[in-house]
DNA sequence: CATATTATACAATAATGTAAATTAAATAAA
DNA sequence: TTTATTTAATTTACATTATTGTATAATATG
């Protein structure tokens, strides 16, 4: 397989980085994460994710304005490309499309 | 990271066990989820995935019946346990809900 | 000069793939 | 009815590749 090569934590980089809009930089993108599944991470593992996803192609960045209120590097925006758009919405298919032929009866006692 | 530890290819194994109810067994799940995906796979690669899946705790296996209409081995059933369907199911929460906070202008131009 | 951030290089672990051996059942043949 | 043959699968052991993690250095900005 590996057709779409697309990780666990690389899809959820990439939706945050959708929801996130203009303002998806590594630290936003790590709390954003950080607080919808409570799960914690290294802000370098972020990095070592988004530049691999850019070589990918899933995803673009700009250098921001020189902006912020206290001093810091300029932060690097990121966004999702056609091809990372089209990839999510490809799996996100193919995964509703088994959750609706799911039996309701395997669901239960699972108390979803 | 690595909470729940499940893969995009693991995923689809245990959505496609839970389609298949009670006929999940490594060739059908093979075909299954080629059929829906387009991608072929090795039929070892599916049982290694199984194989550690179950370790996992993901899944349980037993025996089948030996009904076959030509010869052969008895099949390996596959069934998702409530530990499996619950990591699924909370994955697809974080997904789904992130899906829904992607502003709609991020998603034009890419005509899902 | 303090600080917020990126960038780089490497390490560890996890996921996936492949090939070959093995097993058990059904059938055919002796 | 015993033995051999074919067949549908599993099982095992290992190899490869991909993903994720960590630590440290570098850089730009107020």
């Amino acid at each position: 397989m590996k057709k779409t090569g697309i990780g666990e934590f690389e899809e959820l980089v990439l939706l945050t980085i959708c929801v996130l809009e203009n303002e998806a930089y590594a630290f936003s993108i790590k709390q954003e994460i950080e607080q919808r599944t409570g799960r914690r991470m290294n802000i370098s593992a972020v990095h070592t994710t988004l530049y691999r996803m850019e070589d990918k192609g899933l995803l673009t960045s700009q250098m921001g304005e020189a902006s912020s209120i206290r001093g810091g590097k300029r932060k690097r925006l990121f966004s999702a490309t056609t091809f990372g758009i089209k990839s999510l919405s490809e799996i996100r298919d193919v995964r509703s499309t088994l959750w609706e032929d799911i039996p309701a009866f395997v669901l239960k006692n699972a108390d979803l």
